[in-house]
DNA sequence: AAAAGAAATGAATATTTATTCATAATGAAA
DNA sequence: TTTCATTATGAATAAATATTCATTTCTTTT
């Protein structure tokens, strides 16, 4: 147990350094240290740490810790995409749009689409599962439909 | 010619989205949109594109792009390090840090370490002077230490 | 301390991804 | 247009990585 935090950590450092190419190469370093694993521990250890494989113009291959901002967005995006599984449906009365949501989920997709505060939209009600949006003036019912999807990549495939 | 650039275009278009988890997948989408190609040329196009695969939590694995802007960064750094000068100091209990502040300086040192999210830091409880520090198992103090001097380099003259 | 449960790990293997090697398509130069 | 070079691609394969399944090693509970 404590080996383990141990030795993820030796990883990280390691890898901080960016020199690593492949689990395969990593782990002769490791052993090096005086670590004694195989290539299925460490690839389950580099999956708890987050480790990337990113591809690097020069290096071919290169593995990284993910920077935090990265991370962040991700799992801010698959909050939001989530979310969407919440919506049900979308009308149009005037400046007006009104996106209906499963019991519960409008107040939080509210957030989202506020918190990305998208030109064509002023402003934004939300109940339960109802939310009442306010479109810019001269805005078409695309327009609002596509800023949406900007926000909400997911509700692509529901409206 | 032509072709790749669109078909590239359109790789990032669904990679942004959020939810490849393989190469089999993203080219059974791209298929679908009509798009003839093999995974060999689709690993092609993921190395020029620079795209990564990454361990999520929740997911397995995902595919993203990489982050464009360090920028922001920047203006981020020097709020962070005037924040340092509320620093008064810090010791150690097994697993916990407290981290002392001049009065009303812990809550927003607080918040600039929880945000960062050291992966040596599990959490912080603030007070008004001061933080309580959970740090992860198996963690030194020195390498809590640095961690925090990652946040905040300004801390590195005072510890 | 024994028993039960959980976590960690390795060996073997499945799966996924990168590359090699051959061929075709594209374009430039003659 | 023909020739030569470059680029793009697929099929097959190599290489890399993830997972399954069995076993062991800790923890916790009784």
């Amino acid at each position: 147990m404590k080996d383990k935090v141990k030795r993820q950590l030796e990883i990280r450092k390691i890898i901080f350094k960016g020199n690593v190419q492949s689990q395969d190469e990593l782990l002769a370093v490791l052993k090096q240290k005086g670590f004694d694993l195989t290539q299925a521990t460490l690839s389950r250890d580099l999956k708890i740490l987050q480790v990337a494989k990113v591809p690097h113009p020069a290096k071919g291959y290169v593995y990284v810790i993910p920077e935090n901002g990265q991370r962040e967005s991700l799992k801010e995006q698959t909050r939001v995409n989530y979310l969407a599984d919440g919506f049900r449906d979308l009308q149009f009365s005037g400046n007006l749009a009104v996106l209906r949501t499963l019991p519960g989920y409008a107040s939080s997709i509210a957030v989202v689409i506020d918190k990305a505060n998208p030109w064509e939209i002023l402003g934004t009600i939300a109940g339960d599962d109802t939310i009442l949006i306010i479109q810019r003036e001269g805005i078409s019912k695309t327009d609002l439909t596509s800023a949406l999807i900007k926000v909400m990549p997911n509700l692509k495939s529901k409206l």
